[in-house]
DNA sequence: ATAACATATGAACAATCAATCATATGTTTG
DNA sequence: CAAACATATGATTGATTGTTCATATGTTAT
């Protein structure tokens, strides 16, 4: 008897040795989720558009938020978001709070995205 | 009288050329709108596992499904929106559908995303 | 042709999230 | 100190979205 053999759907069609080396090579939910997190922050044209406009320069919420036509308040929000992400950095001058750009794999990471839209 | 001068919030703080100087090297409202779409399809962690499954061999769905511990039905899901992005391509062989990466921008992206993350 | 199978698709529901409004915090100036 | 101002935060709401369940499409083999 070889009924061991006869399973039922999604076990016929597996390609168990590939399945078995790929699964070895799969990093650690906790890394694909926040990794999923990280690319999550940049999937909002909001924070996309804040992100481009401070490749250009070093700006204050009111700047930002005058520049993309919206309330300061949605702009505080998504910064807190994009800070948290450590995507930009805040750089306070008496009452105004300048961001920058965190590091240099905002610019990479929109840059490759760019290239993959543009084709 | 330069009662022009006092504005209300908003605009008092606003440093202008800068912000004129930002505006006009912004990309489209589309192009930025279009970049954010494609993030968002690498913001949720069953897609980064997909596509992360994806890096190491060609898959059917029913491999997919099974390594991740998914219905089916909810990689067939993923899988379209994937494909309609770009990002995976179907190779039909009888029955099963095979999946790969579509190109190498998938690969960056993702590399450059878990240097952010690993810092 | 019919049964078994792999994948795709549509509808529905629960959860997530960005913008808004109101308000709080903290800083400067008179 | 009080008023003006820049930013931050909390609660609410409308919209988006991933999964599930049921079913449809299309392929292979008997």
């Amino acid at each position: 008897m070889d009924s061991v053999e006869i399973e039922r759907c999604g076990f016929l069609c597996v390609h168990e040795q590939t399945v078995e080396r790929v699964l070895e090579q799969m990093p650690d939910d906790e890394k694909l989720y926040d990794l999923a997190e990280l690319f999550k922050v940049f999937g909002d044209s909001t924070r996309v558009k804040i992100l481009y406009a401070l490749f250009e320069a070093e700006l204050c919420v009111c700047d930002i938020a005058q520049l993309l036509g919206l309330t300061q308040s949605a702009v505080s929000h998504q910064l807190r978001v994009l800070k948290a992400s450590r995507l930009v950095k805040p750089r306070k001058d008496g009452k105004t709070v300048f961001y920058s750009l965190a590091d240099d794999h905002v610019r990479t990471l929109i840059a490759q995205g760019m290239e993959h839209i543009n084709e």
